[in-house]
DNA sequence: GAGTTTGAAACT
DNA sequence: CAGTTTCAAACTC
């Protein structure tokens, strides 16, 4: 899980919003892609959908109440549990701007970046580092899953080294990252870290802990930051979680508007331990901007779910009713949605809002993180106990629920849009919904959405934030007829499986023995984390963008055709209707720009895709037609009303006509006509009947046949 | 519809 | 990383 305010979410790198980007080696923060303000943008990730996973089962609290005397005073982290390590370092350090808290389970970093010269200090796992006059302050927690926070100050209204051990930059922008990060690797502080003090705490691998931050209105204008992580830390294991309430409150302040107070920051989530981080005053800038949020109490006081107001949609929020879960969708990011935000130089294309889920011992939710300016009305999930979800983010990240089993909870990151983490009704403690899945339940009638109330209605939000998948958006994906797979022995559990690669539960399938659905959402959870294990980018489109120049679409692989030429559906390029490109490892490539042999498909596609739509259309025409024509002459039959001038062809007026027609012929006759002209005359006289039967179509009273 | 072909995914 | 096996879709008859 990461919080991020817009503000801030613009003006950090793209490796700093990149989960995977932070450092995870023992490379000298200086040297980091964020240290040195470097960005590094994923050519290769043809989806900006940032699902960061996190092993959530630990709560961490910001708030604010220290005073401004305390800005020296960076960090503060008390760790009550009794396998503590290095909790008192770290605090002792708080002046210096790093946090690390540390505990059996956890680590968490926290670190800011100072702008003054001179500190510098090399950042190892575990370390805690903290430096006056910093502008940016990340909290990492490293665990199983990894987990950092990043909290940016930009160097706007501070003085660079105004004093070490002085943290009095204003920081103009708060932002969490991702909290989650693995046993096995080493945490290093990420941006221009030049820190006045470090600390080195050895902490065991631990479990990680979900932290959410969330924005709340103003409380003053150019007030002090005030930061208080209150974290419970369950040493003991997995399992045993006592329920610790802690809430974050802090204030968040932006450069944009200098008009506008500074922000709150509250987070409350139960902990499963009396483990505590304080931080304590960060920054106080003279200049503040609104941002604005939204507030959603959830269960009570001390439960409260704050939604930024600034952030573009990316995430939906579903109820079931009858379901004690709470879905939360996971939508794209969009590009065109920036939301107007100070920092001009606003590049991050991938902004989306993150969805926090939470999970305790003895609840589960997921709440959203939904734009301001679209979701003005959020429907509280009640809470029958201790429970927190707090989402204040532009990307699209997730934080996994608190309950255990953090070893089977897979990288989400890499996820396919659209697919939405619900608690989980097994150990698993999440349940990877999957995009059309989710589309099912929106349509479903028991689907509440607050669209209503400005909450952006899921089509619309699909159509805006699906993503090509697989070359297709998913918007069609989503709206085209799934095709019905015929599984057998994979148990709709690998990516043979064309349901489970997409992400998609099977339905009306084929399939046998098939574990792809909710029913077996523990056996799917360990199953998708197996595909990522092996390939991180497992549920990522294959079909992206290509780099810079090149082709639009293109395959992120690439195919290893050996024997169909690369024109068979058997190749996924050509399936996808791309060519090949150099990705591809394929052996007698017959698919390419210039390829006469596809030249030739090409045009006997088309030609054939032409006479399916004549005929379609053709077809349709004709039923239009058909059906017209029925709903013309039924009332006839019926009312009477709008009859068609054939309809009035009665026997009354048959016999009326031919008696006008024998009158006319006994006229012709009188008058010693020839037969010619006698049935000339006869037949002037039916064409004037039958003008008269149609003149009288549109009447409602019965023709009269006049001679 | 059964059997074959194919290449991605999974496994070693 | 390469070779092999497994698998399900695509294809052919």
């Amino acid at each position: 899980m990461d919080v991020v305010s817009p503000e801030l979410n613009i003006l950090l790198p793209d490796e700093i919003m990149d989960t995977e980007a932070i450092v995870m080696d023992d490379d000298p923060p200086a040297e980091s892609p964020a240290a040195s303000g470097q960005s590094q943008p994923s050519d290769d990730a043809p989806i900006p959908m940032e699902t960061d996973v996190l092993a959530v089962p630990e709560i961490v609290s910001l708030c604010s109440d220290a005073p401004p005397t305390q800005r020296t005073q960076a960090l503060t982290t008390s760790i009550t549990t009794d396998s503590t390590l290095c909790s008192t370092t770290s605090a002792t350090h708080l002046t210096s701007g790093g946090l690390q808290k540390l505990s059996a389970n956890h680590q968490i970093i926290l670190n800011k970046v100072a702008s003054s010269p001179g500190a510098d200090t090399t950042r190892s796992p575990g370390t805690t580092t903290i430096t006056p006059g910093g502008q940016k302050f990340m909290v990492t927690a490293i665990g199983k899953s990894g987990q950092s926070i990043v909290l940016q100050l930009p160097h706007t209204g501070s003085k660079p080294g105004s004093g070490q051990g002085e943290a009095k930059a204003n920081p103009q922008h708060f932002k969490v990252l991702t909290i989650g990060g693995r046993t096995d690797l080493k945490p290093v502080m990420v941006g221009q870290a030049v820190s006045s003090a470090s600390q080195i705490s050895t902490l065991q691998a631990q479990q990680l802990k979900t932290v959410q931050i969330a924005k709340k209105t103003q409380v003053s204008s150019a007030g002090p930051i005030k930061f208080i992580i209150t974290k419970a830390v369950n040493n003991k294991g997995l399992t045993a979680q006592t329920s610790v309430s802690n809430v974050i409150t802090g204030r968040v302040l932006s450069t944009s508007s200098p008009v506008t107070p500074p922000r709150t920051i509250t987070l409350s989530e139960t902990l499963s331990s009396n483990s505590k981080i304080a931080i304590s005053p960060l920054k106080s800038p003279s200049k503040v901007r609104h941002a604005p949020v939204q507030t959603v109490t959830v269960g009570g006081p001390q439960f409260k779910t704050i939604f930024p107001l600034s952030t573009s949609s990316n995430v939906q929020q579903i109820q079931v009713p009858g379901s004690r879960f709470h879905y939360v969708r996971l939508v794209t990011a969009t590009t065109g949605s920036s939301t107007g935000q100070a920092g001009s130089h606003c590049t991050n294309s991938s902004m989306t809002a993150k969805p926090m889920v939470v999970n305790t011992a003895q609840v589960r939710m997921s709440v959203p993180i939904i734009p301001a300016q679209t979701m003005k009305q959020v429907v509280p999930k009640p809470l029958t106990s201790s429970g927190q979800v707090l989402t204040t983010q532009t990307q699209q990240r997730l934080i996994m629920p608190a309950t255990p089993l953090p070893q089977i909870q897979p990288n989400l990151t890499n996820l396919p849009p659209g697919t939405m983490l619900a608690p989980g009704s097994g150990n698993m403690g999440y349940t990877v919904l999957p995009a059309h899945y989710v589309t099912q339940l929106q349509q479903s009638a028991y689907v509440t959405l607050a669209s209503s109330s400005g909450f952006p209605t899921p089509t619309g939000i699909q159509t805006q934030a699906r993503l090509p998948l697989n070359g297709l958006s998913t918007s069609d994906a989503a709206s085209r007829p799934r095709k019905p797979c015929n599984c057998n022995k994979s148990q709709c559990l690998k990516l043979y499986c064309d349901c489970f690669a997409n992400g998609e539960f099977c339905q009306s399938c084929n399939c046998t023995n098939c574990f792809n659905n909710l029913e077996h959402e523990t056996e799917r959870a360990k199953a998708i984390k197996a595909c990522l294990d092996r390939n991180p980018e497992a549920f990522k489109p294959k079909i992206g963008k290509g780099k810079e120049g090149e082709s639009d679409r293109r395959h992120s692989k690439g195919c290893n055709c050996k024997r169909s030429g690369c024109l068979k559906n058997y190749c996924e390029c050509y399936e996808a209707k791309i060519m090949c490109s150099s990705t591809c490892k394929c052996v007698g490539c017959k698919n390419f720009e210039e390829s006469p042999e596809r030249k030739t498909l090409m045009h006997l596609a088309d030609a054939a895709e032409v006479r399916v739509q004549q005929q379609t259309a053709a077809k349709t025409k004709l039923s239009s037609q058909i059906s017209d024509l029925f709903t013309r002459t039924t009332p006839a039959i019926t009312s009477g009303g709008g009859r068609m001038p054939f309809t009035f062809v009665t026997k009354e007026v048959a016999e009326a006509t031919c008696e006008c027609l024998l009158e006319q012929a006994e006229q012709a006759e009188l008058i010693q006509q020839p037969q010619a002209t006698a049935e000339r005359m006869i037949l002037e006289e039916f064409g004037r009947c039958l003008m008269r039967i149609i003149s009288s179509a549109g009447k409602t009273d019965c023709p009269s046949i006049n001679c």
